[in-house]
DNA sequence: ATGTTGGATGTAAGCGCTTGCACCTCGGCC
DNA sequence: GGCCGAGGTGCAAGCGCTTACATCCAACAT
């Protein structure tokens, strides 16, 4: 079963089998096939753990997510796993929930397994990242605030694609238009948020502003849409712009439950693009993001950086976001076509 | 940076620091503490893959699943992540696409770096696991056709998910239950098939049975719907019962389009419970599959297999499907009421 | 015939860690 | 006072593999 039994059996060293094995060195033709015959009756496989120790390479990448939940991260994970497979390099993955403490943790645990770091925490600070001991592994980070002192960063465009959204709902025609916002801690959201006010800025649209509260919830865009047409309030908005699909989706019910046409009434626009957002009615005009493609890229640039260390500086990209219009935002008339075919929902 | 650097920085042996660092055997307080401090100083971390090799344990499950794509393998990984969380295991995932030679590529290639796995592969058939390098490894199998041989199993339980659904329609007063099919080749929309026939028979509906081919994707939902109202057709069934919601989504816009109302004029039905049943018009009865239960019992299972190899003898477990009835299917006047909020659409 | 290749193989020293066993040092006990 | 036991520590042999270096030998050049 290892390759020592191999060796014994084949009667060479165990230097002879690893050269067979790896393709490396001058081994003559008859002693490879008869090595080769051995193994293959022994059944043997290399082991790879070993492998590691010796050549000081895992060929294997530790990915950190925050949370291993919903089509968000499905995406980032699909890019990941395509770029990792184009390079054979594996997979070692980690959701990391709690704290900064035990994002560190994690990072500690995966000393000696992997070759190189995609992390994409909240936590993953600068003073994280300096202090711990990612330090000496090459690390990429994926949509954190942090530009890179040391290790390459992938964004996305948070704020482009807010202010791509304003700029269409203004071309449209709309002047007053609204904005739900997301956790005031997540950068996402506050990206999304300072894109939209940097718009209307730019566009002299500064006294329709107006935010209101969210938390990407599909409850909390419902809420806000439904204090927006409280009776008491100020005239409605043109627009209302939600920091996300899901908050943008229960704005939707919300005017529907009080008859408010979307997008006669008011134009309602998300971001993210999930798959709801072209089925509902009317189909949300919203931002979709590239998360496969921040995904593959990351990986992309770490597994350069493992391969040549100090060959490029550390870089932060930006994934962009893209506008993708429905009817929604009353750019076109609302029709209810059949929409594009969707790939099948189960692969197994 | 390496254990015997905290030795001689310490003036100890290396068993000594080992000792301390894994909590082991009689050291004094004074020299435990001195050894922490040492460590602390010169930032050690134990290099994880040199200690499995040494105690042959890795803590880590391999996780082998034929695509990384979607809402449905997203929900299996987040349920083995939860539970292996908990474990203090971490998870090598890999998406297996191509042949059953790719798979066993894979299986090798992770000899030595996991302690066990978790496969969900077309290709982990019987012959596959006996002749492939499986075989010296603890592996739990989700959602394959084998019978453990030696291997667990878990599998989604289809055909009796189906038979609820029919069971389900036949209570509301559907007599002739047409079914779309999924993929010939594809084991879950085979017993999903055999589940509806069983039932009709159970019920003696044989009559109304009409089965539609198509391949899990919207559009061929779509076209089976049309095929269904086609002038030359015969005459309708009262309710279409298709082998995913996608499908039954593809049947809905048919159905929309041609004018026939569901349920009123037609009773429609899915399975999965993907995210969009609850917001199409009128919301799709379902069945819904817990596939985080599944992916965190197959977890579950395997870390009791790893730790007591022979503890217990290889079980299949089925994983239970439940009906969610909601306007689509008739049971319910069709109201256009708020879904119940759902969890965020972003996390980070 | 002797020195020189260079291809084929073996030797052995690691990689960083764990751990069974041996060793030493005491306090306690008869 | 010698013996025992036990806590504290070191020694060294691995775990399975890679690889620099040494070795050997046939073929070849001079």
């Amino acid at each position: 079963m290892t390759l020592k039994d191999v060796a014994r059996e084949a009667q060479v060293s165990t230097a002879t089998v690893s050269r067979v094995i790896n393709g490396h060195g001058n081994v003559s033709a008859a002693t490879r096939e008869r090595i080769l015959g051995v193994a293959e009756r022994l059944r043997y496989v290399p082991d790879s753990g070993a492998r590691s120790l010796s050549t000081g390479l895992t060929h294997t990448i530790g990915v950190l997510l925050p949370d291993l939940y919903g089509e968000f991260f499905s995406e980032i994970i699909r890019g990941i796993d395509q770029a990792a497979r184009g390079r054979g390099l594996h997979l070692l993955l980690s959701g990391v929930h709690g704290s900064a403490a035990e994002a560190a943790r994690v990072i500690r645990a995966l000393k000696g397994r992997v070759d190189g770091l995609l992390i994409m925490s909240p936590y993953a600070d600068a003073a994280f990242l300096a202090e711990h001991p990612a330090a000496d592994t090459p690390a990429v980070l994926m949509n954190t605030p942090v530009r890179g002192y040391r290790h390459s960063a992938f964004c996305i465009d948070n704020r482009g694609g807010a202010r791509v959204m304003v700029g269409h709902l203004a071309s449209v025609g709309h002047r007053r238009i609204a904005f739900i916002s997301g956790p005031e801690n997540n950068f996402d959201a506050t990206e999304r948020l300072a894109g939209y006010r940097e718009a209307l800025r730019e566009l002299g649209l500064e006294a329709g502003e107006r935010v209101l509260p969210g938390d990407f919830s599909e409850e909390s865009g419902y809420r806000a849409a439904q204090s927006l047409l409280a009776p008491q309030g100020r005239e409605w908005p043109d627009a209302v712009f939600a920091a996300n699909d899901m908050m943008a989706l229960g704005s939707l019910f919300a005017f529907n439950e009080a008859r408010v046409g979307v997008p006669t009434d008011i134009a309602l626009t998300g971001v993210d693009d999930i798959p709801m957002a072209r089925f509902v009615s009317p189909p949300l005009t919203t931002i979709r993001v590239r998360m496969a493609e921040l995904g593959a890229r990351a990986l992309e640039r770490l597994a350069s950086a493992i391969e040549a260390p100090d060959a490029a500086p550390a870089t932060t990209e930006t994934v962009s976001a893209e506008l993708v219009v429905r009817a929604s935002c009353g750019a076109r008339p609302p029709l209810a076509s059949h929409p594009r075919p969707m790939r099948s929902g189960r692969a197994s």
